[in-house]
DNA sequence: CAGCATCCAGCTTGATACTG
DNA sequence: CAGTATCAAGCTGGATGCTG
């Protein structure tokens, strides 16, 4: 059998490749660019930041997502939860260095689309004007 | 001038803010990052592609999700659709510059995650240690 | 403040069947 | 091959109420 395409190896030699169905990189990557989980990671790379102040950051969280979230991502080791036992309580999350690193490539490609939006709404316009709004 | 607390500013003065409910950049980040729109573009990163070969690339995809998934990132200017007129029918897909762009990014994302899943995976053995099993 | 537990509407997803 | 249509099921996520 001949393998006409493809003579590089797509992701490599490592042992974890996300493209399949079993890798439990392919959860890290849903938590980390899942729906709050990008946001969550976005925001605490500008520092650690309070349960709270988190929800006010990502706008449109709920207290329930964030939550959940946060824990997904501490359990992954991409977010350091620090509570203090004073009254009332204070927790605050930062991102670890293994976050850190993460929150940079997320950040790259947030800001990439921020910048990108013009031309991605022109190609709305466009498709939606073939399609007639289907 | 003197700004205590960040000096710079986070999203720089772009128009879009992703962190912000109504932006229409977070819809754009959502089908670039969800959970099929990420796989389907990093496949697509490693050249034009059929619907079908694309379905066997991006494991455990449905016919459905993958044809809605393709859809929202045409909308958006992510890919190309190429459909040529023969018997049996051929389509391909392909990354538009904007999409090769976001690929990039995407996939040095995925490869720094792939690459970390020792780390991860020890910090999630650590955290289910500490909880319990919770 | 910082959460967890519960309820439940509804959106997402996967199977299945069908079309061009 | 390249999809679309339909339907059931299950997961997502918001609202609410309660704890420490």
């Amino acid at each position: 059998m001949e393998t006409p395409v493809r003579t590089e190896a797509p992701a490599s030699e490592l042992p974890f490749d996300v493209f399949a169905r079993a890798c439990p990189s392919r959860e890290t990557l849903e938590h980390v660019t899942g729906r709050w989980g990008s946001l969550t990671v976005g925001a605490l790379r500008e520092g650690p930041c309070r349960f709270n102040e988190l929800r006010r950051r990502v706008e449109g969280v709920s207290e329930k997502m964030l939550s959940q979230t946060l824990h997904a991502l501490e359990r992954d080791g991409i977010v350091n939860r620090e509570a203090q036992p004073t009254n009332p309580p204070r927790v605050d999350y930062e991102l670890t260095p293994l976050g850190r690193e993460v929150a940079e490539r997320l950040i790259g490609l947030i800001h990439f689309l921020e910048g990108s939006m013009d031309e991605v709404l022109t190609a709305r316009r466009s498709y939606d004007a073939t399609r007639g709004g289907r």
